[in-house]
DNA sequence: TGTACATCAGTGAACGCGCGTTCACTGATGTAC
DNA sequence: TGTACATCAGTGAACGCGCGTTCACTGATGTAC
């Protein structure tokens, strides 16, 4: 949850870490009816019971709910992942590779505002604040560390040319990654990062309608293909 | 536009025309500073200087407006990516992707918005109708048309094998494209296509900020590898 | 060509609703001596 | 251990705002004879 409260003493501060998770999870269920544009802190409070401006006591404005939710997700997302992608063998790169993805769909089916929340489009006058950072990086942390391990392992495919200017521009991602991998294997990686991400939206989106009859098995299919594409198949 | 009134005659009919035009117009504007969730009426007809009221001459609801919006952004869309893959040379297949690839971001960048409005999640609460399906086909028609080509001329790769499942669950699809192609290239055109949509989202839903640096060399990068993918490179 | 009637665009008031946020307040809980 | 004071949660009223949609109406434009 949000505030990482260590064991509350007081009554009063347990009751306070209780009713701050409990107005978390209705904006969240909230989320599913009206989408984030939507959430608003006077039907989180009526839902609970409460006036509207007690809600202020926990989160100063409406944006900061939202940021709590934000963050939620991406934590939501990341242990989800980092729980399959754990139960995998280290060595079987692919086994580990196919649990990030399956399990990133099989969170994002379950709760597509959610999904919306963190990859879809930005929230009109919403600025998401520099805590989101870290927890948004969970999932994308866990398919660095197969790169890295296909690349010590001497795993990687042939890698392509990349012109001078694109090196230029992964200076950013390299900061996160602890290994130098070859830059042909960081833009693999991104490219299969951006098809697992943007299949998934499209199919929220309904964009494989009168397309794909099966989403379950063509989903199977890519991410099977993605990890030729980094060469861990 | 939304109503392809031919040739309107009488003075009203022409004001008609121009006025609905106007409401699109002014909506369009509207939804660049608050989304489509936050599209109102009532702050359209105040640019218009009519009484909000009025706009129901033109459009029944809110709802009906929005719907003019998906359309005419899919044209949009649409003819700006035919216009410019229309200027390469039938035979180079290569070249008419990367037409398809550039105008489309192109077209995305300069209006994230609307970009948003046929790619985002949905809006809350809204049920696009069936008129919307058409114009959303335009791009992938010039995809399909570039598979199909490349199919008759022998160019494909070696195709991958295709599990039963993901076979039937291209039927939909099949419907689509005009002369027998194969599986794999259907998927393979599937993914392309969700890498395109999927990295223009990213991009403009800030996914790459602390990422890449810079997002035009690496795009370039990503549709030549695509290219590369369906054997036109 | 001129008149009578029908159609239509736009007005202005109203209905009923929801929102975020502020503020002075009461009463309960926690803390220091 | 008991009391005095400080802190805090929650109340209820209010401010000022915006929204979609309906409706009876006026006056201009179009049409049929």
């Amino acid at each position: 949850m949000v505030e990482p409260t260590s064991a509350p003493r007081t009554a009063r501060a347990r009751a306070r870490a209780e009713l701050t998770r409990e107005i978390v999870d209705t904006a969240r269920a909230h989320l599913s009816s009206d989408g984030a544009a939507g959430l608003s802190l006077r039907a989180v409070a009526r839902d609970l019971g409460m006036v509207s401006s007690a809600v202020y006591r926990y989160f100063p404005s409406r944006d900061e709910l939202l940021t709590a939710l934000i963050i939620d997700a991406y934590n939501s997302l990341g242990e989800e992942a980092e729980r399959a992608e754990q139960a995998v063998k280290r060595s079987d790169l692919h086994g580990r590779w196919l649990a990030i993805g399956n399990s990133t769909r099989t969170w994002a089916l379950v709760r597509p505002h959610e999904w919306a929340l963190i990859y879809g489009s930005p929230v009109p006058g919403y600025q998401a604040p520099q805590d989101t950072i870290v927890p948004a990086t969970r999932v994308s942390a866990l398919l660095i560390g197969i790169l890295v391990d296909a690349h010590t392992s001497g795993l990687s495919p042939a890698p392509l040319p990349v012109p001078r200017v694109v090196h230029t521009s992964l200076t950013p991602v390299r900061q996160a990654i602890p290994v130098a991998v070859p830059d042909d294997l960081i833009i693999r990686g991104l490219m299969v990062w951006s098809q697992l991400i943007g299949t998934i939206s499209l199919e929220l989106n309904g964009q494989f309608h009168n397309v794909l009859a099966d989403t379950d098995a063509y989903f199977e299919t890519v991410i099977q293909r993605c990890s030729i594409d980094i060469g861990i198949a």
